[in-house]
DNA sequence: TATGAATGAGAATTCATTCAT
DNA sequence: GATGAATGAATTCTCATTCAT
């Protein structure tokens, strides 16, 4: 039974709403959409499992609201000025910083597909938006000469770092799952500069 | 479908075992291990059902039987004498070329996993390897002094080939998703070189 | 819905009260007790679920409550001193008059079953008295010779009828489903008179 | 477990089948759609649930394969020229005739709703024969004049011939519940002609 | 009185696996 | 070797009900 540290019920709706997102973007994440089980997530949440419905109405509509919300963070804090040189720097810290627990799940969702046509939609408006951030802070313009070629190249910069978090978080594969932070940005920096930078 | 003159499926347990085995590679490769359905890997080759237990004793072990297959495609392919400017072209061909479709599934069944001990232990086991090898193209040898950060640096290639894989082949991203063999093997060039000859 | 001037629902429980069992009877004769739920009741009512449980303890006890309004009504409506000659008549004003649809709702709930004990027992008595008052319009007596062959007579009667009610509510069966009652009224007269005066 | 006799498990896709189709129709039949459960279903005809989901995909194809059934034997066993005068008989014998349990069955059903609206559809068109066929063996002509008033009074005989049926099965309402046969068929008689056969 | 958050039992369905043929 | 019928565990979701406010 679900109680708070006084032993009652929780009765806060929006705190628990937000206790089901965290456990969901966690487990979605960690597990991808088909293995991470609605029980799994309740549980994790300290929840009853039926508010799952109740909140979200089905496992599809969590995963939809975990993506919504991941995309909110990343609208928020991935900042379109931060300069190119920044970028590296910022991503270690996602990766390997204080909070990379958190963070290292924003990345990972965007790998995750449930099949659902509506969440599928969210994700890659995402990756996109993403992947244009990138470009804008490398001083691209969308009217661009090559601006096609430039945008793959970003989208390539994003898919790395993907590859790298999912790598690290799901594999026991050393030195790089236990790379710190400081570890990390060295080589980073050299991908990135190659990838965004080629011409200077 | 094999099939002799009566019109009825070949008995020959050799070729129903590799027809299963490619059905779930393709299988595991796009759906990951718990989305993908024995059935459907069952209808995909063609054979009946059962006879994944019979031959591969539970889904478990066909997943074990796919990884141990693309740890000895991959070495056999790539070569250890295969010199460090070769690797991303090597790369773009398997990611975009004539057969990418099947090679593919081979950087992709890296990054599924199971929960399962053994077959985990299987998948770093190839993934160690790999980057062992793009280590020794880079000229690195393991007694080297910075072995260790060198290796980081190959494990993050490798990590980054795999993002790119897992994102063209399960996202709608343009012009990432599309892009050819020629498109990809510059930005690739750029990266492996800034990843893997960082002093040159 | 009753509100006061403050906006506010006006907390009378007695209101309340009889907001839920016209809302339920509706709900148990259109759809039977099992398809029907509690929260459907509620919102048709304007009313919160709990409610249901605060005032009827469940919904056995509301099925219970509607069953005994329904029992009343019927006590009250059905004249005892009502000639044979008026029922066919009567009965077509329930089953399709001005007011049809509150009126079939009580035939409805008689052939609706909740399983529970109780409930039956109130439904079976509501249904013998309704066909005692039958036979005593039929000008019967308890103790009569053939009592108990008029009394199946009886009973059949108001099968039929009900019987009708159902297939008129249930089915897009036409014409029977858009009768109305002055065509309902003829047939009807030969039936019960047929049933319920055949030695004339 | 299901076993049959000898202990061993039943391997008879045919037989099966039938055994969840007739489980399936009592339970229906019973209990109405909602509350027949499927699992119930299964173990009425000794056989695992999941193979209801095998064989009838959903507890909705389940539905609709009974009433499809009760239609075809409808269709083979109501004959097209059965006289007039033998119809009530023939409805005695099918309420309270020696295979009553089963026939009833068939009545019953033809008044369950499952709210979808393939099964709806079936049910429909089952009962808008039944009543043609009864307007048949009345004599009458679709082009006849009057012949929606005749066709509403075959629907009413029918209508009340599953209202006699509902309440004998559903009610301890004595006598109708346990009259046998013959106490019915003549009542039946008295009704049927005064419906089919007004004006003799 | 009324509300709505929370719960637990039970529903239908899916799926890997086993077994008889 | 191959087939497909049968099984049981697990999954998602619904629903009546209880509880804190």
């Amino acid at each position: 039974m679900t109680t708070n540290t006084a032993g009652t019920r929780r009765r806060d709706a929006a705190g628990t709403r937000q206790l089901l997102l965290d456990a969901a973007r966690r487990r979605f994440a960690a597990d991808g959409y088909t293995a991470a089980t609605v029980r799994d997530i309740a549980t994790d949440a300290g929840v009853n499992v039926a508010l799952i419905n109740r909140y979200f109405t089905s496992k599809e509509g969590l995963f939809e609201a975990c993506l919504a919300e991941v995309g909110d963070e990343l609208g928020r804090t991935v900042d379109d000025q931060l300069p190119l040189e920044r970028i590296p720097h910022d991503l270690a810290v996602r990766l390997a910083g204080p909070h990379a627990a958190r963070h290292r799940t924003q990345l990972l969702l965007l790998l995750r597909s449930s099949g659902d046509e509506k969440a599928e939609r969210i994700r890659v408006d995402i990756l996109r938006r993403f992947a244009d951030r990138m470009a804008t802070a490398a001083g691209w313009q969308p009217g661009d000469a090559d601006a096609d070629r430039r945008m793959l190249r970003a989208q390539m910069t994003l898919a790395s770092a993907i590859g790298i978090a999912l790598l690290r978080a799901s594999t026991a594969l050393e030195p790089l799952a236990s790379a710190d932070q400081d570890e990390l940005a060295e080589p980073l920096r050299d991908m990135f500069s190659a990838l965004l930078a080629p011409d200077r």
